[in-house]
DNA sequence: CGGACCTTTCAAAATATTTTGAACGAACCG
DNA sequence: CGGTTCGTTCAAAATATTTTGAAAGGTCCG
């Protein structure tokens, strides 16, 4: 469990002006953080977190310059974590009339980031497992008939089929489930939330 | 990325047979690698997944000195490796009758290991998401009031309001979707596979 | 007791990951 | 053009994580 960000001086300044003295409020450094472990705990790097998260949580576009300052990165920590938001889809570049720099606007349709992701994501994991497990099951059929004689050896194969198959089962469940949620995020995703939770609206 | 699973030597003799010669066969190989990849993608130690694929692929309980050597990882690796996958309820210790050794056997379970690793795990991370950004709407709410002439602060506010509420709400998706996954796994798992797979069985 | 066995522990070593910041390369401006 | 201002890249440094193996602690005989 690490606490990097916990480490950050104390601001003193309260409030974030686009500009010159720049400082996040502290709920905005608690939602950061948060947002950073979770991602980081969702094998993400811990400053993606944060950085959408200071996107996600100001009024207005931000510069790189901005995120380094607010959350006091490097400036080519902020520029491959930018990079890499926007690979995800979570972040995107948008044009501020007159200015030179690059600005940035966090995703803010929740439901479509995490779809997003998920569905990159998650997926090829799952997908290259049950290709592994197919391509096992398979080498264990063929080894099966070279050991016509030996009744042990058929006992065990049986044994690793039938078990890998419950693996293979497993992730096939886990990609149906996936593909179930994204396909109902496609379409939209606040029902769901309404229906589960019972109220309340999402951004 | 890593591969250090590849680096293994290949393994001269056939089957794995509980005593000397000991080495894991391709399929095994080729399984227990993908499980410890999975097992590290959802953030654990590649070797728990693959210890524990050992395992659940052995018709026979096995001790730490077949792991060591199944798995060419110390001795040390082994035994911390199997505290915490007992710690996670995955894997058990039996006794084996007039053995000194200690011997072990992975949950065949595959639901139930899930569910209690995700009963635990995701849920300690997503409850205290909860309530960081629950704190954090509280403070924000404080704010407000002391915002009262200053119009921008105040728009501000607000839209950070509108979103921590929205991260909290998922959040809150999340937990309430865990519970009822746990819900029915408690009471069994095969009903659900069988529903959206389509057949099959799990062992 | 004393010696074989086993297991656990833990500091040090090996690895892997993340971050930094200086160097480079554009784009723009006058 | 030369001077700025940004952005990106990437090797090196800082961190974090994982693994090792030797030391220490038990337990079970005889």
């Amino acid at each position: 469990m690490t606490s990097a960000a916990r480490k950050r001086k104390k601001p003193t300044s309260k409030e974030v002006g686009r500009a010159e003295g720049l400082s996040l409020t502290e709920p905005e450094i608690a939602v950061t953080d948060a947002v950073g472990r979770l991602m980081e705990f969702w094998g993400f790097k811990r400053n993606m977190g944060r950085v959408w998260a200071v996107m996600y949580l100001s009024p207005h576009p931000l510069t790189a310059a901005d995120l380094k300052d607010l959350l006091q990165i490097s400036s080519g920590a902020v520029s491959m974590t930018l990079a890499e938001l926007t690979r995800w889809g979570v972040v995107k570049k948008v044009w501020v009339q007159g200015e030179r720099k690059d600005f940035f606007v966090g995703e803010v349709a929740l439901w479509r980031m995490i779809s997003r992701v998920l569905g990159e994501r998650e997926r090829a994991e799952i997908v290259s497992a049950v290709e592994a497990f197919e391509h096992a099951i398979e080498s264990l059929e063929l080894k099966r008939r070279d050991a016509r004689t030996d009744d042990a050896l058929r006992a065990k194969i049986d044994l690793q089929v039938r078990r890998v198959r419950a693996l293979l089962e497993l992730s096939k469940l886990g990609r149906t489930l996936l593909d179930a949620l994204l396909a109902t995020a496609k379409v939209d995703a606040e029902p769901l939330t309404r229906f589960l939770l019972g109220g309340g609206r999402s951004e």
